[in-house]
RNA sequence: CGGGAUGUGGCGCAGUUGGCUAGCGCACCUGGUUUGGGACCAGGGGGUCGAGUGUUCGAGUCACUUCAUCCCGACCA
């Protein structure tokens, strides 16, 4: 039988296409550039979501929901903000359809027009702040820390599964504050759970820095990311946290009575991160094999696969493995038995390597008279016997060990790929091998743009905690000074 | 919206210069043998060839139109 999954090496796109259909995490829908996430897939950004909610919390956040229409003209409020999003918004015109009076079928009932137009959310910015208008009198009723789990809408182009999908699930939190440097450390303070939420839970090395301006979100005045660098050495933007100053504000008049009895405009930041995260997830760590998970978002962590003959034989197993699995539910272990008796378990083994469970039990008749069980590593494919006696604590060791190696070979991937870049010729060979350069920008919007044009490169970020090289300098491309170095790379 | 390509059972494909009953692999169903790395044997069901028009005695195959999808650009979390 054919392999599953393509190679990685000979065609990236082709190969995480089909990975993701392959594993069972989402495939393509009826509708243009939309996506099913299947249920599989829905586990692992159910456990995303659960730790992002519970570190949100963690950090005085509450949860709240918003309407997923616009008004048109809320949107056009904030200059730089419509202009962002103008172009790929979905828009509904009329709310009623009739029978064909020409035909079969069903038509946009042309009575029911819509006075004003509603956009499908690209973003809730504007109908946030229009709502958060009516909340804020005083400074009493700051600061307002709200979050959402929502879907948007973003007309894109040219579409890819979990990385760029015509509608997609997300949060985004809009919080208000009376000051800025209350706002501004809110920006960072968000941009750092991304970053631990990265690290500790999705294994993904992050760089934290600034967006540059000409990447900078629609209507901020500074945007904070996370970037990371997928196995074919492009750059992944995996969440943005920014501070929208006091743009938002005045686009909806929300103004509160200070201490000292004046009117003053609010401070906002908003901060996002999305099913993207999975695409994230995806790339950053499979194989050829298939998808391989950190324990810590894996739906299933351990899963047990018998070895028998005849029903009799099956029964005993079963039995047999049902202890195991309360030992490792009892310290907070997901499995499952596989006892499906209708494939073998060669096939098993196989299905299970590509839904990228972490850690898979084989047990068999001769490995219960020796007091042993077989166990493989996905994410180095080593198996061997284990004494069944004290399995269930050595698993949980196993996993933290697992998480960690995880993140530590992606970390040594990133690593290996970065490096730093002088010259301009330099440059043009070395950003078609990929990879985060790391380079002497003069800070301005033009020289971005030229880069970009000739090279498709981008500046990631200008890092504040990975890669930071505070030297003096030159521009590579206009040779003006340059205080310190800025991430290069192609992206997604 | 520009450049390129592709549409044939659920999926992946073959189908020579138009020709007879449209094939193959995987998947599916039935029966049996198997079961420690994606089993094997036998039998079986399922497609009018993206859609439309035309040329022809005859079209999956040729022409035109149209729709859809994918890739490369522009746009983007």
């Amino acid at each position: 039988m054919a392999k599953e999954v393509t190679n990685r090496e000979d065609n990236y796109s082709l190969w995480y296409n089909n990975l993701v259909v392959k594993a069972d995490l989402a495939e393509t829908s009826a509708v243009r550039g939309c996506m099913v996430i299947k249920p599989y897939g829905y586990a692992i950004w159910e456990k995303m979501q659960h730790q992002l909610d519970s570190m949100f919390k963690a950090t005085g956040h509450v949860n709240a929901y918003f309407p997923l229409f616009i008004p048109k003209s809320f949107l056009s409020r904030e200059a730089e903000h419509v202009e962002g999003f103008a172009k790929e918004c979905a828009v509904v015109t009329h709310h009623r359809l009739m029978k064909d009076p020409n035909g079969s079928g069903v038509v946009v009932d042309p009575d029911a027009k819509l006075e004003e137009e509603l956009v499908v959310r690209p973003t809730s910015e504007t109908i946030i702040w229009n709502t958060y208008k009516n909340w804020i009198k005083s400074y009493r009723d700051l600061p307002i820390l709200c979050n959402q789990w929502a879907n948007v809408v973003r007309w894109e182009m040219r579409t890819r599964l979990f990385l760029r999908t015509a509608e997609f699930l997300w949060q985004e939190g809009h919080t208000a504050h009376a000051t800025a440097a209350e706002a501004i450390a809110e920006t960072e303070k968000m941009v750092g759970v991304y970053a631990d939420f990265a690290r500790n839970y999705m294994a993904l090395p992050v760089v934290v820095g600034h967006k540059s301006e000409g990447e900078r979100f629609a209507g901020a005045l500074d945007t904070l990311c996370i970037e990371a660098m997928m196995q074919d050495g492009k750059a992944l933007q995996a969440g943005t946290s920014h501070f929208l100053g006091q743009n938002f504000a005045k686009a909806f008049d929300v103004q509160f009575a200070n201490k000292e009895g004046g009117l003053d405009y609010v401070w906002a930041t908003s901060w996002g991160v999305s099913t993207r995260l999975m695409g994230a997830l995806i790339m950053a760590h499979s194989d050829n094999n298939g998808l391989v998970l950190p324990p810590a978002l894996a739906p299933i962590q351990v899963v047990m696969v018998p070895i028998y003959k005849g029903e009799e034989e099956l029964a005993k197993m079963r039995e047999y493995m049902q202890k195991v699995g309360d030992e490792l539910a009892a310290l907070g272990i997901s499995y499952k038995i596989d006892d499906r008796d209708n494939v073998r378990s060669g096939f098993k083994f196989a299905e299970w390597e590509l839904k990228g469970v972490p850690v898979r039990l084989t047990i068999g008749q001769r490995d219960i008279d020796a007091g042993v069980v077989e166990l493989a590593r996905r994410d180095t494919l080593e198996k061997g016997a284990v004494q069944r006696e004290g399995l269930a604590a050595h698993i949980k060791d196993l996993l933290d060990k697992i998480q960690k190696n995880i993140y530590d070979k992606a970390l040594a991937f990133r690593d290996s790929q970065t490096r730093k870049v002088d010259t301009w010729e330099e440059f043009k060979v070395e950003i078609e091998k990929g990879g985060f350069l790391l380079c002497h920008w003069d800070g301005s919007k033009e020289t971005e743009a030229k880069i970009q044009e000739e090279t498709k490169a981008t500046i990631r970020c200008i890092p504040i905690d990975s890669y930071v090289v505070e030297e003096s300098g030159k521009c590579i491309y206009t040779g003006k000074p340059s205080a310190r170095r800025v991430i290069f790379a192609r992206s997604y």
